[in-house]
DNA sequence: CGGCGCCTTGAGGTACGTCAACGAAAGTGG
DNA sequence: CCACTTTCGTTGACGTACCTCAAGGCGCCG
């Protein structure tokens, strides 16, 4: 189904854990991974840090909001998406996460996750207690740890950038932009973007209605620009969508 | 002229520097900073890990766009504001900085500082190298160094929920209620907000128009819900904003 | 086949952006 | 100290892009 992206060849759920030393040296995020700059010796103590590697399904929860903030996870495979729900009961569909970066660590600054993380395909991602922190700094994870923290930051800036783009066709623009970009430092194919979540959940994500979101793609269709698939968009004319897209850093 | 926050005493740029030892102790952010936890001995420590601290005045440089990521910052005093400029010349004031936040922490994704930050304030702010991040991590620093960098994505994600809104009143009410918990949370008068910054920065900040920005702070100005003075504004009758704002988690 | 999400398409109103003129404040130089 | 310039903020008129409300396809599953 979704051939773009690493996803969990197995089916069940929490009890499933793997450990890291059997799969760093094979996963699929090690370029952009913090276990990048490691080998041998220092694998094996990275796997100590690192207590279990969760596999989920399709709506599987991989913390839900106000669950005890001691652990944040890195994705290895597949996509999840955070939801945040404010007091008036909306729900905001704050991030998407593909493999290689960060999820959970705002739930450090009140000891409690503030949002849910739900997986939209088969995913995997790694779990690290925060208390293990200071231990991937001394054996020297410390680099790439920070980059992936630093990584998240770099997300948001770009994120919130594009939101302030009042535009709805630069907006969606820019998504596609950013979404290439990661694909392409995770060494996938940019001009096929796997998009697993609903029409309603990428509107909601990018501030738009689900009637305007639909306009857009259909337009760009139309046009010729893009090519939609079930669960992803093909980019046929890369030009358009960039220069839609000009006010991106 | 500004009696709500922390100013430098000290008039002169960049040469100007305190030991952390004297002033840790003093520093208006204590109770939010990543001291917080320490004291006697691992204060004095603390000091080997924070190199100078930095006395700016108005529209001086933290670090411009492209300096070498090797430090982030953490403001002590004053505001600061952070500036992306898009291939295509635009400008995008990303963030503004109120003390106890971490500045800048993006660059060790690349290397390089990927925005200017700029004191709207005399400010002072704390410089720490990232090659000591490990040594605070293990004298003991590391829980309230987490705080820092959690709080500063969750700050991130209030941001986006914020403009996610496209009603230009529930921005506006929005930045002033993630505003004033800010200053709360400082132990300052929350009913006052520095607002140190243009209105072209500000608007420019929550996506609208400079007219816009304009045209709302008059209605609410006319309605008596707030007062607005040179650089700051007070917040009068705290509910109607609230209300506005009710899209926040 | 019928029901139900999920997405698309349509018509109409409104809020914000754009353009433009005006006004106020701050810095400059004589 | 005062005219000048420049920057910044306010106010107004108008068009347009998006939101709202509503109806209509389309795939999925029973």
């Amino acid at each position: 189904m979704n051939m773009v992206l690493p996803t969990a060849s197995g089916r069940s759920g929490d009890s499933t854990s793997i450990t890291p030393t059997d799969h760093c040296a094979v996963c699929p995020t090690r370029q952009v991974c913090t276990a990048r700059d490691l080998d041998g010796e220092l694998l094996d103590r990275l796997a100590e840090c690192i207590d279990t590697t969760r596999v989920l399904q399709r709506n599987d929860l991989l913390y839900r909001i106000s669950d005890p903030g001691d652990a944040c996870y890195v994705v290895r495979s597949g996509v999840f998406k955070s939801v945040t729900v404010t007091p008036a009961g909306e729900e905001y569909v704050t991030r998407f996460h593909y493999p290689g970066e960060l999820v959970g660590l705002s739930a450090q600054a009140t000891g409690k996750h503030t949002d849910s993380t739900v997986a939209l395909t088969a995913s995997t991602a790694c779990r690290i207690q925060t208390r293990d922190f200071g231990r991937l700094f001394t054996i020297g994870a410390d680099n790439a740890l920070l980059r992936l923290i630093a990584e998240a930051d770099d997300n948001s800036r770009n994120l919130e950038i594009n939101l302030r783009q009042s535009r709805a066709e630069a907006r969606i623009a820019g998504f596609f932009i950013l979404l290439m970009r990661k694909l392409t430092r995770l060494g996938y194919d940019p001009s096929v973007l796997p998009l697993p979540m609903s029409r309603t959940d990428l509107a909601n994500h990018l501030g738009l209605t689900l009637e305007c979101l639909s306009r857009v793609l259909g337009k760009w269709k139309r046009a010729g620009v893009i090519k939609l698939e079930k669960s992803s968009v093909e980019i046929l004319r890369q030009a358009e969508i960039a220069t839609l897209a000009i006010h991106l850093p």
